[in-house]
DNA sequence: GTCAACAATCGTGTATACAAGAATTGTGTT
DNA sequence: AACACAATTCTTGTATACACGATTGTTGAC
């Protein structure tokens, strides 16, 4: 438990919504949260105006705060500014690149092969993340990494989702391979490119996005 | 006045904070900001924790709130990344084009012209921004668009010591008029990559932004 | 004269009280 | 039976009170 309570319940109730505990469209009842988290409602409320600023929630005037559901098409628009912004990440990280950020990628790769030959996508899931983590690192640039990391954030349970379809474990493991190729070969263009399509939702992985966030 | 006076008190502590008003590493003393607009402390709280969020102030834990200073160095990085946001939506511009955007285009790149023929700074800082903005709204995407408006909103003090520099003018006029023409074409890429070496910094106008951040 | 410890003061963090606006429910009328 | 209006209830928005931690100033000792 962080040192205010506010802080804490800030990321109480967003691990909450992006854990799909509150469902998007659910109004957020200032007072049952403070007596379920056993505090009053002035942290509430400073918990809620962050999440408001963040864009996970909207508060009404008057009426109350709603989780926000983005739906198929602004999620589609998410992952495509997510897209450029790691390529960047990834163009930067291979002209920069340093000993200690090769080291941090090759690890979390090798993880990322480990669960993708097992099978285990939700090892894969999590290997991923850190793969991806990686990268902004090694781009050298505190605010681009600051970005890529809560726009990760934002659009984790609907990675999770599409990690589910068939075989993606696999096209998305050689994927892997390639990008680091080109960010170890210093080809930055290579790594913003692989990355952009990497990253980005093209084709019939829309569709399988919006019938899997359908079937919630 | 907004309907609620957290939301007022946000918008004002905002612009105060990006018009210099409060400058970077300053102490926003709570009670001080409730007196000076006649309010209690809890709406100041309120819009203080969103700021925080926003990430243009920073709240030490029981140590108070201060105005963040980004430093050159993260300015820099901010740019960066603007112009890999103003590229993509200068690419899906080019791509999605319609009459109505094509026209707000044409308005403010007129606008453009005439501020920067008559020398006028000010008014080409102002019609500069709604150029951009006619952009980002041709992009169709809502989500970019948003992002962008607020890492615009950020980086205007910046931008505006940036126009100051000699015969800047002229340059960016220059830079519009090629942009316009790849966007009409429909030539995403060229788009692209035109917008992003006209937002970024790069060489010389990085040592021009040092200097004038110097300066105040 | 300088440094350290303690005390007083100041400011933040949380709770509670109160006011005002929305939503809901009940009643009356058509 | 259905719709409209009114009253009540519930929830949000703001103010205030209180407690705890941090900062600063003062005093004493080395």
């Amino acid at each position: 438990m962080s040192e205010n309570v506010g802080r804490w319940l800030r990321d109480e109730i967003e691990n909450s919504i992006l854990s799909n505990e509150f469902s998007p469209g659910e109004r957020l009842d200032e007072t049952v949260l403070a007596t379920r988290f056993g505090v009053s409602r002035t942290p509430v409320r400073e918990a809620l105006m962050q999440l408001d600023a963040i864009g996970l929630i909207e508060i009404r005037p008057r009426r109350g705060a709603i989780v926000i559901d983005p739906g198929p098409h602004r999620v589609y628009e998410m992952f495509e500014v997510m897209a450029e912004l790691e390529g960047l990440a990834g163009s930067l990280a291979a002209r920069r690149l340093d000993e200690a950020s090769r080291e941090a990628i090759t690890a979390s790769h090798g993880r990322c092969e480990k669960s993708a030959a097992a099978g285990d996508s939700d090892a894969y899931y999590y290997d991923n993340e850190e793969f991806h983590k990686a990268i902004y690192a090694a781009g050298r640039s505190e605010f681009l990494e600051e970005q890529c990391v809560q726009l990760h954030r934002r659009l984790r349970p609907y990675r999770r989702l599409q990690l589910r379809v068939r075989n993606r474990l696999s096209t998305s493991f050689s994927e892997h391979c390639a990008i680091v190729d080109a960010i170890f070969a210093g080809d930055g263009d290579k790594a913003r490119r692989l990355l952009r399509t990497h990253v980005g939702i093209q084709g019939e992985r829309f569709s399988d996005l919006v019938a899997s966030m359908a079937a919630r």
